[in-house]
DNA sequence: TCCTGTTACGTGTATATACACGTGTGTATA
DNA sequence: TATACACACGTGTATATACACGTAACAGGA
């Protein structure tokens, strides 16, 4: 008999299994965005820019729950395309990154392979399972970040 | 009133949210393993061929469910370190990756750094949590092969 | 034996990621 | 006002990731 509600030890690493799944998820949307010419961080990146006017580049990657300088460097592929603008921001310190045109002509265009990459994930993994995924992934980072943030191992002073 | 037992749309990316939640998380084992000069994949690499002999580069590849010119990539530092012999395979094609005893070594020295950062994610998130998110993970990377695997729209002959 | 297809790799190229470090710029304080 | 500190960035360096492409080696059949 075993002893009832006793919560089993967690095995195994967590992050291993996150970055083997998230490697596997993104080669499968990749393969879809490819035929529109992007990768699913550009889309993503993309994506939030839409629904922003104009942003400075730390505002951005907070969004994003990027680092500021991996920003940098991958606002450069999409602004070498004319897809976006980086200019002056209110500070002479700040920047501000901006979607043109062009760049949302092509997230129109890699739109429905987005669509197509996700329904098909959701058909092979189940759409409750996807839900609870969702669920758990959001949750986790907030969670994260109300226990670990500013509580790294940096320095102790 | 709303409709019982009618399952949400699914909204947003997923592969979007996998990769924001894997590089916060990523970002708190690195800083820990960091300690033993490893990062946390480096740290999987050595974790997979503690528990083996030797294996063929291709092998290594599909247990870490990573590509294989990625793998060849990633063992170079580890190589470089002195950590990790690749040499002549069964085959004259095959190579043979292996475990050196500086390897072992080092692996054993960050192994109390990687729990700790695991240890702190569990409390973090809670303990059922993390159990539930691991099951969902493995679970997905499992149906997620078996759906989509050799159906990716490479070409249609 | 020679040809053909498959297998197991490595490399070139491009993007993704982030830390350490340095440079201006704004702000508040003595 | 001079100074010190905080803020917003960019760059150098190193690793992580994978596709396209090419090469050498094996396995079968003509």
């Amino acid at each position: 008999m075993n002893p009832p509600s006793v919560t089993p030890p967690v095995r195994g690493c967590t992050c291993f299994r996150l970055r083997q799944l998230t490697r596997r998820v993104t080669q499968h949307y990749d393969s879809h965005l490819a035929r529109a010419g992007l990768r699913v961080t550009q889309y993503g990146l993309l994506s939030m820019l839409v629904r922003t006017d104009s942003m400075s580049l730390s505002e951005f990657a907070a969004r994003m729950e990027m680092d500021r300088t991996t920003l940098t460097r991958n606002l450069g592929p999409l602004e070498t395309a004319g897809w976006v603008s980086v200019t002056a921001g209110k500070d002479a310190r700040s920047r501000a990154v901006r979607l043109i045109a062009a760049g949302r002509a092509v997230w129109e265009t890699a739109k429905p392979h987005w669509r197509q990459a996700q329904d098909e994930l959701n058909a092979a993994l189940g759409t409750d399972r996807v839900a609870a995924l969702h669920g758990l992934l959001d949750d986790s980072l907030t969670r994260f970040h109300l226990a670990l943030d500013s509580t790294e191992p940096s320095a102790a002073p």
